[in-house]
DNA sequence: CAACTGGGTTGCTCATGGCAACAATTCTAG
DNA sequence: CTAGAATTGTTGCCATGAGCAACCCAGTTG
């Protein structure tokens, strides 16, 4: 707040635990000011740019997508929600055609999710349209700050992963 | 395709439009990551802060810590929700005890939100308790990185505000 | 083979929020 | 002064997304 980059990484004066304090509860201010935002936005966002398209659905697409075809588990665990959600998310996606579900000829019980063209093709339409409104919001941005903020909620992202995911990798199964 | 300027090879003196596109895709990648993850971050938080302090309420309260005793219009403006769900969560904050309702004096219809002693109270606890949770993830970063993210998500926030939000000032009442 | 483990699915519930429709009040013509 | 318009807040109903538990089925291991 008081200065852009101040002090950067100049040791001199360390950062008072006042200082910390107050950047903490910005960030976890805005934060919790963005998610809640998020929401109404995603939505409404997703419903104009394709309106069978959910907003978590298309989540999972843009990760098949980049990581290629992949288990159930993987996905839930990659995207940090557990199987289940995943499980009918996939579902749908499924009933709609765009990804199909392949066994996997080794392990039986596994399954490979990957795209079908139809599922490329609509991926390539939402993915323009949507960066075509992300670019009327953020395209004022200079390059270097957006990536910059992607660099950032990325090490947010990571920090998530540290500490466990529901995941239900929680064994409580064969209780019977 | 949609893009006026579209041309990869003079990456020099000008961000091309490509790098202006990854750095948007990324932004779009991290965020929605983010948001995904954050649903159940926040709620494990909140219940290991405080069991009946759940995290949207939270966020109210803070707001009201922040800005002092509003009405409840103002509120779910100032949040970007819709009246109805601040009503809900105002309603329970109530039922224990964190905030009452005074009646406007000069409007019969409103009412000003405020904290109780309690409140205040239970603000500090958890507020101090999030701080030390928001340190152990976010403690090591340098200072000046969390007042950039700060200063981004702020920025994304505003962004956000431009267009409007649903916060039904439609006005389809009197119908009748 | 039986027991166990691990991948996925389904049933139920919860949290959150939207839209409609409302009640009560205030404001604004006429 | 009174009828209609607007505003404040509430409630009903529904959708989305997610969690936990319990399950089914396919491998794995003793």
């Amino acid at each position: 707040m008081s200065n852009p980059v101040d002090s950067p990484g100049s040791p001199e004066d360390f950062a008072g635990a006042d200082d910390v304090d107050a950047a903490l509860q910005s960030v976890e201010q805005q934060l919790s000011l963005f998610w809640r935002r998020a929401r109404s936005v995603s939505q409404q966002l997703s419903r104009q740019v394709h309106p069978d398209m959910e907003p978590a659905a298309y989540g999972l697409l843009t990760i098949i997508r980049r990581e290629g075809p992949m288990r159930l588990t993987d996905l839930a665990s990659c995207v940090g929600v557990g199987k289940p959600s995943v499980s009918r998310q996939i579902a749908f996606l499924e009933s709609i055609g765009l990804i199909f579900k392949e066994a996997d000829p080794v392990d039986g019980r596994a399954q490979s999710i990957r795209l079908t063209p139809r599922g490329e093709e609509k991926m390539h339409q939402v993915q323009d349209a949507r960066n075509q409104v992300f670019r009327e919001r953020l395209g004022e941005w200079p390059v270097s700050e957006l990536q910059t903020l992607a660099r950032y909620i990325a090490k947010l992202n990571t920090t998530y992963e540290r500490d466990g995911f529901p995941k239900d990798e929680s064994k409580r199964d064969h209780v019977q």
